[in-house]
DNA sequence: TGCGAAGAGTACCGAACGGTACGGTACGGC
DNA sequence: GCCGTACCGTACCGTTCGGTACTCTTCGCA
């Protein structure tokens, strides 16, 4: 796995207008709102070269998962010598960027897509999209937490479980209701506050302070 | 909404025995797994009577929803005279409970249909997924959390955030993560561990016992 | 200026699917 | 015995889509 990480420079800046496009069609149309035809018309390009470059259908939608995927800043925090407010104000920031991400137009559409296809082929596209979206912001939670153990700020045995609680904290159900489509399940306005909720129990589970 | 509860009574033991094979369908295949043509075979009825019976594609995947959850035990739970380990019981229970239902087969088949839908239609199947399946758990759960308030066993300001939270520390991100098909996502063994690791850390939050 | 590669645009093909129509059959009421 | 109803099985139709082939234009390059 994550052979050549690289994932996006293999495309021309032509063929990421393309990708560019399609994510575009995706998210108005769902998956059906995505053919071949339309892309080409959309994107000003023949069926021909999609082929080409891509191979095929499934082809495609995986360079579109790779080609959002690249596009997701890592959020390289430094933690050089954070005190315990900026190490609080550090899981804020990353609680409330996870939200925006999981509610953002394109994720959600290529989510839907992936989990639309994860019934057969064992679902390739679900794992790229584990892959090569969730690892990012994983790496980057793991980071943090690292760090906040290292000086005391937290503890935990075991750091996979500690993050997935936090995950867990955070996202609740949202994330699959959203998926659903249920309307009232996207409120951005509110993410800030429920950051600082999902902050407030992690530091009630894991914090060292007595409180 | 929830207007004639009943869903499933409109019926007949035949149309039933349809929608079963059609979610047999639904979970072997995808929703590419499932045609009113193949449906029609597999069934041994025509394509004519499922057109008959369920209007047209979208009623049928309705229906199928509608039946499916209208087997879904409420799981009563007469939470009668229970002391402080009995209320934890439950709530393992329940948490067990949930952790099962999302990793059924049908559940997720079901899912990812009505995901795959949701982009478009303003998901109709994605509402009726939420109005008919979640809201039994959901109400089973309230009613639990209502008890065990009243007993003083927890304590809380907001029923459904509580909710929510619990939610959350038990479902982390698994759902999704099965729903796209992360074979390593899905441990049914690792169920009662996780049910009771959530169990604790929900009481670590909203426990009134100092501990 | 001539040449070759890349790509746009279009036409085309085969397959699959949603939905409809029709013939045949079992059954229940009168 | 006759009729209406429900239903099965199948043939059929129109559409759509993935994928391929072909022509024509553009453009870099020697």
């Amino acid at each position: 796995m994550d052979q050549a990480v690289t994932a996006d420079e293999e495309f021309t800046p032509r063929q990421q207008a393309v990708l560019d496009c399609a994510l575009q069609l995706l998210v108005g149309g769902g998956e059906k709102g995505l053919t071949t035809a339309g892309l080409a018309r959309a994107a000003n390009c023949s069926k021909e070269s999609i082929y080409k470059w891509f191979g095929d259908r499934d082809g495609l939608l995986a360079a579109m998962i790779a080609h959002q995927a690249s596009k997701v800043r890592a959020g390289a925090d430094n933690a050089h010598a954070m005190d315990g407010e900026q190490f609080r104000a550090y899981l804020t920031d990353f609680a409330h960027d996870l939200l925006d991400v999981l509610a953002g137009d394109v994720s959600l559409a290529l989510n839907r897509l992936a989990i639309g296809q994860a019934s057969r082929s064992e679902s390739r596209l679900g794992r790229l999209m584990v892959e090569r979206g969730r690892r990012r912001i994983e790496a980057r939670a793991m980071a943090l937490l690292e760090a906040g153990k290292r000086r005391g700020y937290i503890r935990y045995e075991d750091r996979e479980a500690t993050y997935h609680t936090f995950y867990g904290l955070i996202v609740r159900d949202l994330h699959v209701r959203m998926l659903l489509g249920e309307a009232g399940a996207r409120r951005p306005e509110q993410f800030a506050a429920m950051a600082d909720e999902a902050v407030g129990q992690f530091f009630a589970l894991f914090g060292t302070e007595t409180e």
